[in-house]
DNA sequence: GTAGGGTTAG
């Protein structure tokens, strides 16, 4: 039998529930069978577009058992595929789901963060009279949790219990128990705790973690030290639970009650040991409470536990977090007196703290006592690094000028460093984190001069370097400089990846050089390397933008003789830019060809096919288009709708495009703004102005909030039909709702009122 | 460290 096994320390990681795949733990080598019906199934449902018809589907729908199901659903990566493949399993005769395929689901819903279909799938498994496990309910009860679905979670519950589909044991509960306390809701908590004690459950470390929780949450401090003392007493507190007190007080700024929690502990001779002093000191420098860490620092050591390093790096990092540079600076010296031998980290953040630059050199020269040389390049690193995330990149670039032994006389930073210079040059990385540093704030010309400092100090970049050199000076659009780098770090034996080509590639584009494109793309097929769609398609977008769809056209089938394929995408701008300029018979050429080429048509591409030929009035053939879409098993979007309401409007079917707005609703799908303003300015056009109206109100009940476009098309529309008094009274809706109306709605209602010579209110 | 691009209203 295979049970759930989730393993203790998933408890504390409550976040992360990943699939337990049932097959692989009953038996590591899955039958041929299962492996190749499971592959069959994944790859029909991932193949777009999805076919119901497909005859192999139909043979694996005879065969499905559970097992397969469950293999499928983990073999998948979208939850929305996945989904479907559920639901489809769901309708298979002779096929049930069982505990272990509801949970493979539910773990996909709830990574992907779904309540609604998590909800349903809740209700589902009831409705169905599963089976559960008392493992998998504890399963199925923390996806429910991960999604704050606690009134479900705790409903499946009492459900399955009471219809006997499940006896939840004390796993059960505790998974409940958690949900319930990370939803802070101590009633419930509590009642079930009691239910728990009833039903002769017994109780462990994890029944009364979430209780602590819960109690540390609702700030019941009392309550809260009664179960630790507990716990302690069983010896159940572990690291989770001490960083929970510390973590759950300070959430609510209660640090100095939970100062007095751990006095108390004291109190009650629950000493504290070591690995728990380090955490509430940890815990109580990340609320930057340093001054409460400091005093648990010296009881730990009058309790007589040594102290090391990383103590004194914690307490020191507290100080400077806090700008208490005094106090770190004494810590520091505390910690060497101790004969405590300094590290990296620390002497970083003491660096990086100091406010003058020389006292900064000082530190750093002191190093030198405590490092060899590699640690000083660390060191330097480190600070460097610091000094850039900072946003003090001058500075970094100033101490690596100092450690170059550049001479500048007006700095006096030279001068100072003249004692490290000695031992450290800077190295690779050292040039690579300030070169970095100076693209990220944009100073491409400092970066280009440090780079040949770089160079002439003997040291040889690395592709890294290269690559973001090259990508920032393709994006200032200086091109040549550009590929003179290319030719350099090709010359210095360092291959281009297609990053590096990619940017000089995005660059052509943006230039709209397709001559100069094409060349760089034969170099790039010497590399294997592909050109990214949304480079060709931006320089295909720009092109027809001009009118140039026609080049566009040209520069893909260019890209089709180097052989690279464009994407559809590519494919979809240019046949709207064939479109826009009337070559709608070479659009609809397109529109036919791509299909023998091997491209699988999708949604957006019937779009803008829809939409091109509603434009050319061509409207009937764009209803065969959604049809056509249809039989492909294609799910026409709000937007697809939207194209063809707009056509039917334009050419005079304005109860077509009524009709449209309920199918879509039908379909589950949500009109958008667009939808409704298309309509009201058709039936405004056609002279119904109440029916426009209609909309209007329906889609103020649904939610769906007007825009200035909207309001806009109501306006005039209601102006063109002499109802000037309403015009006047929605234009006042626009403006108190911060809209400014177009000069061409004012006129419309200024010539309305002046026609009809009520110019009072004109005003 | 790279992608997720293309289609809709006055």
């Amino acid at each position: 039998m295979a049970l759930p096994r989730i393993s203790k320390t998933h408890q504390n990681h409550w976040k992360s529930i990943k699939p337990i795949n049932t097959n692989a733990l009953d038996d590591p080598s899955l039958p041929s069978e299962v492996t190749h019906i499971s592959d069959g199934l994944i790859s029909i449902f991932t193949k777009e577009p999805f076919s119901q018809d497909n005859p192999e589907l139909k043979i694996f729908a005879s065969r499905l058992t559970t097992k397969e199901v469950e293999s499928v659903l983990n073999g998948l990566k979208s939850w929305k595929v996945a989904h479907s493949f559920f639901t489809w399993a769901s309708h298979q005769g002779g096929y049930k789901h069982n505990c272990y395929t509801y949970n493979a689901m539910a773990s996909h819903l709830s990574r992907a963060r779904q309540n609604a279909p998590m909800k349903s799938l809740a209700m589902e498994i009831v409705n169905s009279n599963c089976y559960m496990t008392p493992g998998a309910l504890g399963f199925m009860i923390r996806c429910l949790g991960s999604l704050e679905l606690v009134e479900e979670a705790n409903m499946l519950f009492d459900q399955v219990r009471t219809k006997r589909l499940c006896v939840p044991n004390s796993y059960s509960y505790n998974c409940l128990l958690e949900v319930i306390s990370n939803s802070g809701s101590l009633e419930l908590l509590e009642k079930r705790l009691e239910e728990m004690r009833n039903f002769g459950r017994e109780f462990d470390k994890y029944t009364l973690t979430p209780v602590l929780k819960v109690y540390c949450n609702a700030g019941k401090f009392e309550k809260a030290l009664n179960v630790y003392t507990e716990m302690h007493e069983k010896r159940w507190v572990d690291a989770h639970v001490m960083s929970i007190l510390v973590s759950s007080f300070s959430k609510w700024g209660e640090v100095d009650k939970a100062f007095d929690l751990i006095e108390r502990m004291e109190d009650h001779k629950l000493g504290l040991n070591e690995k728990t002093f380090r955490l509430f000191i940890h815990g109580f420098v990340r609320v930057s409470r340093v001054d409460k860490a400091l005093q648990l620092f010296d009881k730990m050591r009058k309790s007589g536990f040594s102290v090391d390093v990383s103590l004194y790096d914690v307490l020191i990092g507290g100080f400077c977090k806090n700008r208490e540079i005094e106090k770190a600076l004494s810590m520091y010296s505390e910690m060497k007196e101790l004969g405590i031998r300094s590290n990296v980290g620390v002497l970083t953040k003491l660096i990086l703290s100091c406010s003058d630059q020389g006292e900064m050199i000082r530190m750093l020269v002191e190093g030198q006592e405590d490092f060899n040389e590699e640690e000083m390049l660390l060191l330097y690193a480190s600070v460097l690094n610091g000094l850039v995330d900072n946003g003090s990149v001058d500075k970094a670039y100033q101490l690596l000028q100092a450690m170059m032994g550049k001479d500048s006389d007006a700095d006096p930073v030279v001068n100072k460093l003249q004692p490290v210079k000695k031992k450290v040059r800077p190295t690779n990385p050292l040039f690579e984190i300030v070169i970095d540093g100076l693209l990220k704030i944009g100073k491409l010309d400092a970066a280009l001069i440090l780079f040949e400092d770089m160079m002439r100090s003997g040291c040889k970049p690395n592709v890294l370097i290269y690559n973001n050199l090259i990508d920032e000076l393709c994006k200032s659009n200086r091109l040549e400089e550009s590929y003179k780098l290319l030719r350099e770090m090709e010359q210095s034996g360092i291959e281009p990846t297609h990053f590096t080509h990619n940017s000089l590639f995005g660059c052509l584009c943006r230039r709209e050089d397709d001559q100069g494109a094409l060349n760089l793309v034969k170099e790039m097929r010497v590399f294997g390397h592909e050109p990214w769609i949304k480079y060709s398609t931006l320089l295909v977008k720009q092109l027809c933008k001009q009118g140039k769809a026609v080049e566009a056209c040209n520069f893909l089938d260019n890209m089709v003789e180097k052989s690279f394929l464009p994407s559809i995408v590519s494919y979809s701008a240019v046949m709207n830019g064939l479109f826009n300029i009337q070559e709608v018979d070479r659009a609809l050429q397109l529109f036919r060809d791509i299909s023998a080429r091997g491209y699988c048509p999708d949604v957006v591409f019937y779009n803008v096919a829809i939409n091109g030929l509603c434009k050319a009035k061509r409207v009937s053939e764009a209803e065969n288009l959604l049809n056509e879409m249809v039989m492909k098993g294609l799910v026409p979007s709000v937007v697809t709708y939207n194209l063809l309401i707009n056509g039917w409007c334009k050419n005079g079917d304005v109860d077509k495009a009524v009709t449209c707005l309920s199918r879509i609703v039908g379909e589950a799908r949500e009109p958008n703004v667009i939808t409704y303003t298309m309509l009201i300015g058709g039936l405004c056009n056609a002279g119904r102005i109440d029916d426009a109206l209609m909309i209007w109100n329906n889609m103020a009940k649904i939610g769906c909030a007007p825009n200035r476009i909207t309001f806009n098309t109501l306006v005039t529309g209601l102006c063109k039909c002499g109802r000037t008094a309403e015009a006047v009274v929605y234009l006042r809706e626009m403006e108190e709702k911060g809209m400014k109306p177009e000069i061409p709605v004012y006129s419309a209602v200024m010539c309305a009122l002046i026609s009809k010579l009520n110019l009072p209110s004109a005003t």
